[in-house]
DNA sequence: GACATATATCCGCATATCCGGATATATGGA
DNA sequence: TCCATATATCCGGATATGCGGATATATGTC
């Protein structure tokens, strides 16, 4: 029951919980999006998405440089604990205001591609 | 988010794991018989014991100086892991060990009541 | 190849969790 | 009330986890 038991640890940690609530309502993010979404440091962002990889929760992968993860579909326990966190969790204040960054920041990329609009 | 956290917390132990596995397969268990059942000191199941019944999966009903604990039913996010968890787990060598035990315990008991079988 | 950006990993420190023996509490019976 | 049994809680030590700055790696551009 080891991966079981990882899966649960994985669950357990709020700052996991807020990325899946994101991933839930995007299709994909990158390491970036996560950080401004957040409000995290990078490398905090980065570790917990290597641990959610690590489990199976969610996959990652590389377009130029740009690491996208989204979820795993068709987990076996995790698709039922997935739909459950959205359904108990995702109208949480902290769960709009993470979208509501995301959503910004996605949109500011979309005149700068991922460089934190300091630029056109 | 919290009460999720302590939720998906409270699973991420093998030990609660197997206790709740075991629940799954009797309706009510006393401490003793989960001590016995997953080879644990009184004290480790107690607390664990009280762990789960802190974050609502488990409810404890004292009949004289014994405590009976069953699954809630009807928990929200809880309910559909805890299906899960026997669709995934419950063939597992240590469940069916610990089912094992638990049966030929409370065999024992039939004869003589939770003084572990030391005479008639 | 030099450089900039994005991401991953390393590291030390702070905090949380697990364990199980020792102790405290609760209950029933003599 | 005293005693035995069942359970709960306390305690200290070992281990695990989270954090975030520092550093390493990967990729694209010039």
């Amino acid at each position: 029951m080891q991966s079981e038991i990882q899966l649960f640890k994985a669950l357990s940690d709020g700052t996991r919980l807020r990325m899946l609530l994101l991933l839930l309502e995007n299709d994909e993010l990158c390491v970036c999006d996560i950080m401004e979404s957040l409000q995290i440091p990078q490398s905090t962002a980065s570790r917990h998405l290597a641990l959610l990889r690590n489990v199976g929760l969610v996959e990652g992968e590389r377009r130029g440089t740009w690491m996208y993860y989204q979820l795993v579909e068709d987990q076996n326990l995790g698709s039922a604990i997935l739909t459950g966190l959205r359904d108990n969790c995702s109208t949480l204040e902290i769960a709009v205001e993470d979208l509501d960054r995301c959503m910004k920041f996605i949109a500011t990329k979309n005149v700068s591609p991922c460089h934190k609009g300091d630029k056109q």
